[in-house]
DNA sequence: GATGTTTTGTACAATTATGCACAAAATTCA
DNA sequence: TGAATTTTGTGCATAATTGTACAAAACATC
């Protein structure tokens, strides 16, 4: 992703505002109201810069949804790698929803980026399709490669991890979606509880 | 919900419109691009009438799109309903979820509409909002009540039939965005499969 | 200081979205 | 036939969105 500005050291006048800090502004936008549900303009607004320095900065709008996920995605994957390094299974699967849910409710009720406002504009805007489609895959491919490092001491079924790790997955798509529409983190720990409870089979190990 | 227009059997010029049939083209619009991601005007277009007569006939965007969602919950209603009807608790939900995903797939990945077009506008339109959270409920305490007819033939941990009845909830919602994403409807079944294998026990009641 | 480079901010144009007014058309009822 | 009612379709006015051009400003380098 190569910057579309000026080649480093060349000269020429400074910047106004923060990169990073205007990314940070313009992903709370864009996942607050979802692509389509805000404008150029009132993203330039929000960032404290005008419309023409934005789009010479970081293109359209499709341009800066794409860098806002990516950034939202690395950092997801930053919190959840940490969790999950854990060396106890079930330690690390909770750390790795308590995460996630601490991602989705922090401050107000947003969900995740991806999964709450990737779908809608899904068919419309291959761009967004994509996205989508790769994080649903990195999730479960993220669960699985955990599941497997525990491949010898897992309970019964460790013939099925795949569909093991599809289930945890579904479960981080539900937390996404149960933030967005107001559950408090609470009841989302709980519903995570559950599903580990269920997966590595807690209560039939004995 | 009343209708906005004549009280009926007073006269005046007929309507030239199919009003179901605007409402389906309308909600198959909504459904693909999302809330924001439609206008009136392409609405009217792509319904066959204009402007002035749809606010008349259905009122604003909100309006609209309200519509179309109770019209795609009432029918996704009848057709759980009906699969969940059936005796056997695990022919019950895979004909369940069978049911979700041929919605989900049937033309097109378009997902679920509530699902995958309510999240996006939740936070700016508390409408929709309420239609998600609801309808997350609803799916919950939909799977609820189809346990509790078998809570004495469920094998073990029938005593947390609302943990359990949250999983199948989140199932819905991971095919909701998997279909989404373009996933077939073979590998969503497979999923569900999974799902009702992990609930309801079937590889550990002997 | 002169030159070249890059961003800034304003301005303008083109397209699109939305709401509303209003006359014409089509129907029921007396 | 005439009056009342309701929808239709056009038209216009306003606002929002987007793209882009351009002069001025701020910096580096020579």
């Amino acid at each position: 992703m190569r910057d579309r500005t000026k080649r480093v050291g060349r000269g020429g006048r400074p910047r106004k505002f923060d990169q990073a800090e205007a990314l940070r502004s313009m992903q709370r936008q864009l996942w607050t109201a979802g692509l389509s549900g805000v404008s150029l303009d009132g993203i330039a607004r929000s960032a404290g810069l005008n419309r023409p320095s934005l789009a010479a900065a970081f293109g359209g709008k499709d341009a800066i949804y794409a860098q806002a996920a990516a950034q939202f995605v690395a950092m997801m994957n930053a919190r959840l790698s940490e969790a999950i390094a854990i060396a106890d299974l079930g330690a690390a699967l909770k750390a790795a929803f308590d995460a996630a849910i601490d991602v989705y409710t922090i401050d107000g009720p947003h969900g995740c980026f991806v999964l709450c406002t990737a779908p809608a504009e899904a068919l419309t805007h291959p761009a967004c399709r994509t996205i989508l489609a790769q994080s649903l895959q990195a999730i479960d491919a993220f669960f699985l490669r955990r599941l497997e490092l525990d491949r010898g001491r897992m309970t019964a079924n460790s013939a099925d991890l795949p569909m093991l790790a599809a289930q945890l997955g579904a479960t981080v798509h539900s937390l996404a979606l149960r933030a967005r529409a107001g559950w408090s983190p609470e009841r989302l720990r709980s519903l995570a509880a559950g599903t580990i409870r269920l997966v590595i089979g807690e209560g039939r190990t004995s």
